[in-house]
DNA sequence: GCTCCCAGCGCG
DNA sequence: AAAGCGCGCTGGGAGC
C-alpha cells in the first residue's frame, strides 16, 4: 500500500496538481460533516490523463508522509475545496496554499441565478456529464466500501480537471477572472480561520443562559397568569393571536413593532420580555453547544453563500451573536488578545464612490460624520445643530434611501427603529432634500431605474464581480439589486481582499479568528497587540484603496481581552 | 415520525 | 412598477 502512495505522489509531483475528494463519516450526528468529531474514510485523488486512484484509509491505515507532503505541494483541484482542505488540515496537518474551487468559480458564474451548484448540476452544465448514483449520504464507516460507493468516489474526483479548465474559460469569457482569483487565494485564508474558531468563556456564557433562562419562565409564568391560561406557549403566534383578541387586543400579527404600537402597559410587555430573554436563551444555548474540546467555536464562513457575495455563516452564525454581553463570551486564549477592527461606514464610502457622489466624497476627504452632514441638510440645520436625535434619523435616512426605501417605508422604519415619529409629509420632506444634497445619488438611481425599466441583466461591483437579474424579475427586484449589489458586493471585495493581505502581512504573528461583513477580529500574543493593530489598519486601508481609490478609507481597530471590548 | 414552510428576529 | 438590501436559526404547525 505505501508502494501504491509512493506512485500517487510522485505522479502529483510531476503534474503539479492534483484533483481531490474526500469521503467522511462520524459516530455521533453531524460528525460525519465536522472533522473535529468525525473521520475520514476514503481518499480520491486525480492527476491530469490519468485514471484517478482510490485509497480507503481503513484498508491503508492512512496516508504516507510522502503524499502528504506532495499534496500539500501541489495546486488543489477540488469541488468545495474548503471542506476537504479543512479535514486534511485537521487530520494531517497539510495546508496547500494554491487551491481552485470549482464550486466557487461555478458559483461566480450563476451568482443571483436558482441554478445548482453541486458537484453534479456543475459537471452535468458544463461537461454533459451524468452523475453517478448518489452515495454521498450511505455509511461511509462501514467494514468495506460496496462497488456504488467506490464508483461515486472515483466518479466525483474524475472530471475535475477537465471542468476546471472549461469553467477557467467561461470565467475569463465573463470578465471575472479578477474576482475568481480573490475568492481562490481567499480559500486557505478563510480555512486556516474555521480551523482556528475562536475562544469562548464557556462559564460566563452558562451563566448568562441562566439568566435569561430564569428571566424568561418569570415573564412566560406571568403572562399565563395575566391571560388566564396556564397552558398559553408564547412561542405560537396563532394562540398567542387569539389571547389577545379576547383581551381586546386586535392585531394582524405580532411583530415586535405591531405589539409595540398597541402596547397596553400590560401583557404586551411581558411577551416581548419573554421573547428577547428567550432568544437569548436560544442563542446561548446554541452556542454552548457548538465549543469543541478545545474550548472554541468553529463555525464555518461561505465565502460565496449569497447572491451579492457577501459571506455567509452557519453552525452557529457568528454573523448574528447579539451586541451586548453575549459577545464578551467570545474571549482571547490565555496570554492572547483580541484585535477587533472594523470599517468605518464602508457601504456609504462604497455608494459615494460608485455614484461620483461630490459632496459625500469631500465630506469623507475632510474626515468629517457622514450621519451627522445627512442630518443637517434633510432637516435644514447647521450641522453644529444637529442632536443625537437627528443624527439617528439621518443614519435610517442614509441606509434606507439609498437602497430605494420610499417615503412610507422611510416614516415607518424611523418610527419601529428609533422611535421617532414623522408624518408622510415629513418624511417626504427628508427623502427630496436628501436626494438634492446628494445630486450624485440621484443619477445614479435615475440611471439603476433606467436600467430595470430595460431589463439590464446584470450587475457587477468594481472588481467585476456579477450578479445575474433573471429574465423573470419584475422592475422593483431588479432596481433593488441594482442598487444594493455593487454597494454590498464591493464592500465584501474589500474585505476579503483585505484577508488576503493579511496572509501576507501577519503570517505568524496573528490569526484570524472571525468576520463579520465589515469586521475583522484576529488573535494575536497580547504583547504583540498593538503591533498588530496597526498592521491591521494599514492592511485593511490599503484593500479598500485597491478597490475604491476615490474614496478616503477609514479602518478603525480595538484590541482587548474579548469581542465586547468595541 | 419526517419534511417543509412560515413567522419572527438576531446581525451588518 | 413597487414600496430599502443581504443572511441563518428556531419553534409552530400543516401535510405526508
Amino acid at each position: 500500500m505505501s508502494l501504491d502512495q509512493n506512485t500517487i505522489a510522485e505522479a502529483v509531483r510531476n503534474a503539479g496538481t492534483v484533483a481531490l475528494d474526500i469521503e467522511t463519516y462520524g459516530e455521533e450526528k453531524g460528525g460525519g460533516l465536522d472533522p473535529w468529531r468525525g473521520n475520514i474514510r476514503v481518499v480520491t485523488l486525480a492527476v491530469p490523463g490519468i485514471p484517478p486512484w482510490l485509497l480507503d484509509l481503513k484498508q491503508t491505515g492512512g496516508l504516507s508522509q510522502v503524499l502528504l507532503t506532495a499534496i500539500g505541494r501541489a495546486l488543489i483541484v477540488a469541488h468545495n475545496a474548503k471542506f476537504d482542505l479543512l479535514w486534511l488540515a485537521v487530520k494531517f496537518g497539510i495546508r496547500p496554499k494554491r487551491v481552485f474551487c470549482t464550486m466557487t468559480a461555478s458559483r461566480l458564474l450563476t451568482a443571483g441565478t436558482k441554478e445548482r451548484n453541486g458537484l453534479d448540476s456543475v459537471l452535468l452544465r458544463h461537461l454533459k456529464v451524468k452523475p453517478e448514483k448518489d452515495q454521498s449520504r450511505s455509511d461511509w464507516g462501514g467494514l468495506f466500501l460496496t462497488e456504488e460507493q467506490m464508483d461515486y468516489a472515483l466518479g466525483d474526483v474524475g472530471h475535475l480537471h477537465e471542468l476546471r479548465q472549461v469553467l477557467e474559460k467561461e470565467v475569463a469569457a465573463a470578465r471575472l477572472a479578477e474576482v475568481c482569483r480573490l475568492e481562490m487565494d481567499l480559500i486557505p485564508v478563510v480555512l486556516s480561520m474555521e480551523e482556528a474558531g475562536i475562544a469562548v468563556d464557556a462559564d460566563r456564557l452558562g451563566r448568562l443562559r441562566e439568566e435569561a433562562l430564569s428571566n424568561a419562565q418569570e415573564a412566560r409564568g406571568r403572562l399565563s397568569g395575566l391571560l388566564n391560561m396556564p397552558s398559553l406557549n408564547p412561542n405560537s403566534t396563532k394562540q398567542l393571536l387569539s389571547a389577545l383578541s379576547r383581551f381586546g387586543i386586535k392585531v394582524e400579527n405580532t411583530r415586535e413593532p405591531t405589539l409595540a404600537s398597541a402596547d397596553d402597559g400590560k401583557i404586551i410587555p411581558l411577551i416581548l420580555a419573554f421573547r428577547e430573554q428567550e432568544k437569548l436563551v436560544q442563542y446561548a444555548t446554541g452556542l454552548l453547544e457548538a465549543i469543541q474540546s478545545d474550548g472554541r467555536i468553529h463555525s464555518s464562513f461561505d465565502p460565496t453563500g449569497t447572491d451579492t457575495g457577501r459571506f455567509s455563516s452557519q453552525n452557529p452564525n457568528l454573523q448574528s451573536v447579539p451586541r451586548g454581553p453575549m459577545r464578551s463570551c467570545f474571549v482571547a486564549a490565555q496570554g492572547m488578545a483580541l484585535v477587533i477592527a472594523d470599517y468605518s461606514q464602508i457601504e456609504l464610502r462604497a455608494v459615494a464612490a460608485i455614484a461620483c457622489e461630490e459632496n459625500m466624497l469631500a465630506a469623507f476627504a475632510r474626515g468629517e460624520d457622514l450621519h451627522r452632514l445627512t442630518a443637517a441638510a434633510i432637516l435644514n440645520k447647521s450641522p453644529g445643530e444637529v442632536t443625537k436625535e437627528d443624527r439617528q434619523v439621518a443614519k435610517s435616512a442614509n441606509f434606507g434611501l439609498i437602497y430605494g426605501q420610499t417615503a412610507d417605508g422611510f416614516a415607518a422604519y424611523a418610527k419601529t427603529k428609533y422611535g421617532v415619529t414623522l408624518t408622510i409629509a415629513q418624511a417626504t420632506q427628508i427623502r427630496t432634500r436628501f436626494f438634492d444634497s446628494y445630486p450624485g445619488i440621484a443619477r445614479w438611481h435615475d440611471d439603476c431605474r433606467r436600467r430595470a425599466y430595460d431589463g439590464y441583466p446584470e450587475v457587477r461591483t468594481m472588481l467585476g464581480r456579477r450578479r445575474l437579474i433573471p429574465s423573470s424579475a419584475v422592475f422593483w427586484d431588479r432596481f433593488t439589486a441594482l442598487v444594493n449589489a455593487p454597494v454590498q458586493g464591493g464592500c465584501a471585495d474589500v474585505i476579503k481582499a483585505a484577508m488576503v493581505g493579511i496572509e501576507n502581512t501577519l503570517s505568524g504573528c496573528a490569526r484570524l479568528v472571525s468576520t463579520v461583513h465589515d469586521e475583522l477580529i484576529v488573535e494575536c500574543s497580547a504583547d504583540s497587540a498593538n503591533r498588530v493593530a496597526e498592521t491591521l489598519r494599514q492592511t485593511m486601508n490599503d484593500a479598500m484603496r485597491g478597490i475604491f481609490p476615490d474614496v478616503e478609507p477609514d479602518a478603525e481597530v480595538i484590541t482587548g481581552s474579548n469581542w465586547g471590548a468595541k
